[in-house]
DNA sequence: CTGCAATCTTGCACATCATGCAACTTCTGG
DNA sequence: CCAGAAGTTGCATGATGTGCAAGATTGCAG
């Protein structure tokens, strides 16, 4: 890393607008908050938000993108004889693993209310939805290398089936005010859900 | 049907902003058409074109809250002795028959503009997602009450893994490029892929 | 230390989307 | 024909986002 003056400064402000941003949607809401607002919590100009972060919502989002590089990684690293379907299950239990490791800090109530404003507001869950999708996609791009049996539609069914399988799982918890013990219950149940097919259904 | 005087001009004033804002963003891009051209090309002011729709990507959407309606009522109406992936292929199959049917009229080329309108602009990507996971949301409500073995997290992870497969695979085939027929294809053969399980690879 | 170049910050003008309000027009039903 | 309901319009206003140029800060070579 690069750890000049400048680019700590750099890192500095970005956090703060972060921090500042994550704040204030859960304390007024995601709607009722301004971009002036959060820029002048980080005691930055508006237009520096912006020179940090090109949309609104990507001051929430835009630290995540780390995230999004495990399961394709787990992908890439597929071990010897290891299944497609046991590949897809370790690239996402892996990921899980790191959020709650890296998410925002250990801190449950902050991790707590980030999902329930990503699961809440529109503008947010339509940009959740597509960052998970165009990590499908990537994933997709990554299987095959891996699985050369595999074409990209193929690929794209199974990682979509996973995928889509534990996301609706984890919005449908979250929207029943589960616990967060059974929110990451229902994400692994949707996971294996989907790798056991929705021709068998779950036992009791 | 109304089938009043006022009713009547309504529905034409919607169709002609609806048909003038698809006909605008494909021929010259989403972002590079202004709501103003729209009210323009359909001969109404701005404020008239924001009483008929919330938003801007709302003229392109706004009429397609028909076809959700399909899977939901398939679902509610199971029939004896239906396994529940049945049900839910079926569902499938009926909401695409519906769609090509009724999608845009009959016009191939207008679909195909609006498909690719839809998986290209990342705006209106992030409302069609939306749009499918409040769909699906509403399919798990209405599989509990036909199929009451299951919970609704399970029945959100099982219809989250055939839309998900699906709308992975259609939009794979979209991004690279395939034919109508081979769209509709990969749509089938994600369903086929979900009810299946992802530890059952495609068979050749 | 000095000066120059690269980078970051800021203010300002401007385009666009979206909402509230009040006046105006058109349609409906009696 | 008339009174009220519903639809249309313009205007003011607020918010997000971009381009540009001037100013401040940092990095680096001499």
């Amino acid at each position: 890393m690069d750890d000049s003056l400048r680019e700590r400064k750099k890192r500095q402000t970005r956090q703060a607008l972060a921090a500042a941003a994550l704040r204030l949607f859960t304390e007024q809401g995601y709607e009722r908050t301004t971009v002036a607002q959060i820029a002048a919590a980080a005691d930055v100009s508006v237009r520096t938000l912006f020179n940090h972060f090109p949309t609104k919502d990507d001051v929430l989002f835009g630290n995540d993108e780390h995230a999004a590089e495990i399961p394709v990684r787990v992908i890439a690293g597929r071990r010897p004889r290891e299944s497609v379907s046991a590949l897809l299950v370790r690239a996402y239990e892996e990921m899980l693993a790191d959020n709650r490791v890296n998410g925002l800090g250990t801190d449950t109530a902050v991790l707590a209310g980030y999902v329930r404003l990503v699961t809440t507001v529109p503008a947010l869950q339509a940009r959740a939805l597509r960052s998970n999708h165009q990590l499908q996609r990537r994933m997709a791009y990554a299987l095959v290398e891996v699985a050369p049996e595999l074409d990209l539609v193929g690929a794209a069914a199974m990682i979509g089936a996973v995928a889509g399988a534990a996301q609706a799982a984890a919005f449908m918890s979250m929207e029943l005010g589960q616990s967060d013990r059974q929110f990451w219950a229902a994400l692994r149940r949707g996971v294996e859900t989907a790798v056991r097919g929705a021709a068998h259904p779950p036992r009791r």
